[in-house]
DNA sequence: AAGGTATTACATCGCTCCGTGTAATAGTGT
DNA sequence: ACACTATTACACGGAGCGATGTAATACCTT
């Protein structure tokens, strides 16, 4: 077995977890699929939407147009894209459609992204 | 307190998290660290990269071209991204630059990237 | 010092993306 | 039917990115 690495990089946050050498090179697909994920999430309008709806569970439009002080149209456009890729589902009620998350993973993949921060900019 | 959603959206990898109620709306400057985060992931070479360098813990970078089947150019190119964002770190000897990993939070957040993928397919 | 290998720096071209403006669609109320 | 609101569709202009080719740098061997 490969000796443990030093802990020279003291993780804050994660589990110490030194390597994955059972998990296979990304197949061209795999990887192709995680780069259009991480896509959707490069891009600080829709990380605000996602955070906003990760706390009030339910938003339309017009809320979180005002909300993050954007054009309604910005706001539709990134929401299209979200739920074009399946991260959030919609509920329309009247006039207005409500924006929901749908899978926690997200969620998780957020707070892991913002740990990571804090670890490079702590160290 | 908001009554649990309903588990309409099983999550087959990531705890039962609802919503995240106590976190606060992304800064703008946070949102920017966080998407330019999620820029340097937002590459299927980059991705592939991080997960070679998570398998066999150090390599060159021509052995990095020659497993990937790409130009030592572009190889060395997604390696200085990499390596301007402090993700992964490099040690020389002799000719060779050696690069490795640096935080293990990335790991996790790789793992759950696929979780979400692997959900949102069997869905 | 000279030649060779490994890696990086820089410029270029093509492509994608984001916010905006205009126009269209869907629903509500009178 | 009409006016009004909420949301979406579409085209546009500017900005950024990625792979490639050429040139430069760093290190090793002889």
């Amino acid at each position: 077995m490969s000796p443990s690495r030093k802990p020279e990089n003291s993780p804050t946050c994660c589990p110490i977890q030194v390597l994955l050498p059972d998990v296979q090179p990304l197949t061209d697909e795999e990887a192709g699929d995680l780069e259009d994920l991480f896509k959707i999430l490069a891009n600080d309008t829709r990380l605000k939407l996602l955070h906003h709806l990760a706390r009030v569970e339910e938003m339309c439009v017009c809320d979180l147009s005002t909300a993050m002080e954007m054009n309604v149209q910005a706001i539709s456009n990134q929401l299209q894209k979200l739920s074009d890729r399946k991260i959030v589902a919609t509920r329309r009620s009247g006039n207005m459609i409500y924006y929901r998350l749908i899978d926690n993973c997200l969620i998780e993949i957020l707070k892991q992204a913002q740990c990571l921060l804090i670890d490079s900019k702590t160290k």
